[in-house]
DNA sequence: AACACTGTTTCACATTGTGAAACAACTTTT
DNA sequence: AAAAGTTGTTTCACAATGTGAAACAGTGTT
């Protein structure tokens, strides 16, 4: 229909555009609504919507618009991938937001971006709140530089090359060259930190979570307002980021 | 192929089917492998899973067989169905399992089955552990009972008609006369234990977390090992038990 | 070298999914 | 109260799409 799609299922490929959808923007949609969106025929639409429902993967609210069903969070809980790292990090990152009362992300890096994996919330009221499993920029944040810090020589100049570096407040890095030099510093006092870079108000810091073989596999990064973040925490907060990184680090020495 | 599916698409419930076989046993799959499991042709089931990779819901791993990816733990995540009950959750489960030093689950009633929504673990070495967003009997666990206890007369009746009450252990409830007054006397103290009723040298107990309007919509447990669960230790448990959820009630006050 | 496994491609066949249009059950507008 | 919007759902003729036995192409084992 599109390109040369070898021999692939082209009724499952629908399915799922039409439930990635669900994943832009809104969480209810009727027939004729995600038909528009995706650009199917409405009888498509319907008939791919009844057999998702019928599957528990999509489920019809009151009023006939369909929501994303149990049956997909039972899936999605089983996937094998990170599944250490997403077990493993779950005390420690508790730990640390215990400590330091903000919010701890942990992720790693998927494709360009960043793939929130894990995450404790602060104790506070105002607070982060990112979705598990969602993705984010890698340049302007604070995990994301961490990663693509210590990322390989390749992929980091295909990064460079392929992404349009959006500015998104008057902080963010715009300029490749900035940007490597920002990695760079980053490599050599292991820590990055994202001063309202992503959004203003918004101060992260992320230390790397090596392997035995001092490869990078994930990124730990504490974010909390502005208000609180303050330079002379940074020490003691990276102190008590490291201690969970090397707890982590102790559980997946083998993880590659 | 099987009954009326009316109008549904054959396509699409053949590629969940084939991401079902994953709930039951192994994580990694070949494609003669899941062809003989589902009873599809090799060539089907080849198509299908190549489909499944090429949309990241599943990938391969070097020995050519496929697990799980990425994708569906995104969109599993996206769910929100019982997210707030997820989150709302969260905090006060960490609470008790810190308090209680056992793991500490949460789940509600999906059809006939506990759906664990939600856990926090204990921070010993030895410890129950279970996969968020799997399921279990009812009759059997201590969540389970407190569950069915506080369900619809109509659907208690339905339940007990249907299911088979399945020895797992010696102190399993296999009589359903029997379970229908287990279920009597949960009611009557507002809690539930499960003595070694699905694995011997497990012990559960069990709360009921109401909306409201007096409505039970999930359920708290704490599981450990008969070695460290005391008798003597239930009326404390159960107070701190009471306090994560009464937390969770005030948020989920309109939950239905 | 023969066998037993994998995953993959081919090709003739018809089952299966398609989409315009009609329908039914609703709100909102006239 | 009628008309004009909505919505989800069903119909039916048509062919595109998915099907599966068999052949192929790799690996590892006997």
């Amino acid at each position: 229909m599109e390109e040369v799609n070898k021999g692939l299922n082209l009724s499952v490929i629908k399915a799922f555009k039409l439930l990635d959808v669900y994943m832009n923007s809104k969480q209810e949609w009727g027939v004729r609504e995600l038909a528009k969106e995706t650009g199917y025929n409405k009888t498509t639409t319907y008939r791919l919507l009844s057999t998702l429902e019928s599957l528990g993967i999509l489920q019809k609210n009151p009023d006939d618009k369909y929501i994303l069903g149990i049956k997909l969070f039972e899936l999605g809980n089983l996937v094998p991938v990170y599944k250490s790292l997403r077990n493993y990090s779950q005390i420690p990152l508790e730990q640390i937001a215990k400590d330091i009362k903000e919010t701890v992300h942990f992720g790693v890096l998927s494709g360009d971006k960043v793939l929130y994996l894990n995450k404790a919330e602060s104790p506070l009221g105002l607070k982060v709140s990112t979705q598990i499993g969602s993705y984010q920029h890698a340049y302007c944040t604070a995990i994301g530089k961490v990663l693509l810090a210590y990322s390989s020589q390749e992929h980091l100049s295909d990064y460079i090359k392929t992404i349009e570096l959006e500015a998104h407040t008057a902080h963010t890095i715009t300029n490749p060259a900035d940007l490597l030099k920002a990695l760079e510093q980053i490599r050599a006092k292991e820590y990055a930190l994202d001063m309202e870079e992503l959004e203003l108000g918004l101060i992260c810091i992320a230390i790397p979570v090596f392997n035995k073989n001092r490869k990078v596999v994930a990124s730990i990064s504490v974010a909390g307002p502005s208000s609180r973040f303050k330079a002379e925490n940074i020490k003691s907060y990276l102190s008590i980021i490291r201690k969970g990184a090397s707890e982590i680090e102790r559980h997946i020495r083998d993880y590659d």
